[in-house]
DNA sequence: ATTGTTCATAACTATTTCGTTATAGAACTA
DNA sequence: TAGTTCTATAACGAAATAGTTATGAACAAT
């Protein structure tokens, strides 16, 4: 699997609402299939196939416990999606400044130093 | 739009290995749909429909020059994601530690202090 | 041995996604 | 006006996704 495809899995299966509760859930320990079936209006099967589209992406690992098979998140992808991020920091960050430039230009209208700054929202 | 719903629509238009590109290009600047057509192995029309979901999920914006549209990227999706990432910053900055000690064991391993972590991977 | 619990899989349906080609529209250019 | 360029949309098909119910397999408990 490429990195690429690594990435691909990750975000998709970070797209789903569900999914992004279960790894919530799962930040705060493990837990089994029907633990986490539990807080969804949603059948067992769903929950499974939720699970198996997390650990494809790598974002949970399981373990083994008689019947029960126990989620527990894993860290890497997430690390991975982290760094991609991390090349457009400096995209939000200048999106924010022009944000925290315009507004301090609202709060202090008097030193009117033709900031052309934040052009838009 | 809910908060959830911009984070679904944000990872769902990060899934893809062409958007992603596309959005890594506009981080150099804008370009019209034609310029970003170009590198890619694929009609004008399927970009522009990949300019639609990164569009309806906030990460481009678009703007009128005579014919073209040019596209430039918007950070305030990926900083939503970035802020959703960070609750999970613990758990695989935890794995990575993890990796670190199992490394330096490896490493050294006359100290051998019964150090029992790093159990998994 | 039988019964109950936990989980996965199969089979099915509905919806969405990703690509195609063909075509239409909008804005320049000659 | 007519032609060219840039982009969007419509119509279509293949494949993936997200859910369902029904069922089977593994293990535990009695």
């Amino acid at each position: 699997m490429t990195s690429s495809e690594r990435l691909d899995a990750a975000f998709a299966a970070l797209a789903d609402p569900t999914r992004r509760a279960i790894l919530a859930r799962l930040a705060s320990g493990e837990a089994s299939v029907l633990e986490l079936t539990k807080p969804f209006a949603m059948s067992q099967p769903a929950i499974s196939k939720h699970l198996k589209v997390l650990e494809r992406a790598g974002l949970i690992s399981r373990g083994r416990d008689a019947q029960r098979r126990p989620c527990r998140i894993e860290g890497k992808p997430l690390a991975d999606v982290s760094d991609w991020l991390e090349t457009y920091r400096q995209i939000w960050e200048a999106n924010f400044q022009r944000l925290d430039a315009l507004l301090e230009e609202m709060q202090t209208p008097e030193k009117k130093t033709t900031t052309r700054k934040g052009r838009r929202t």
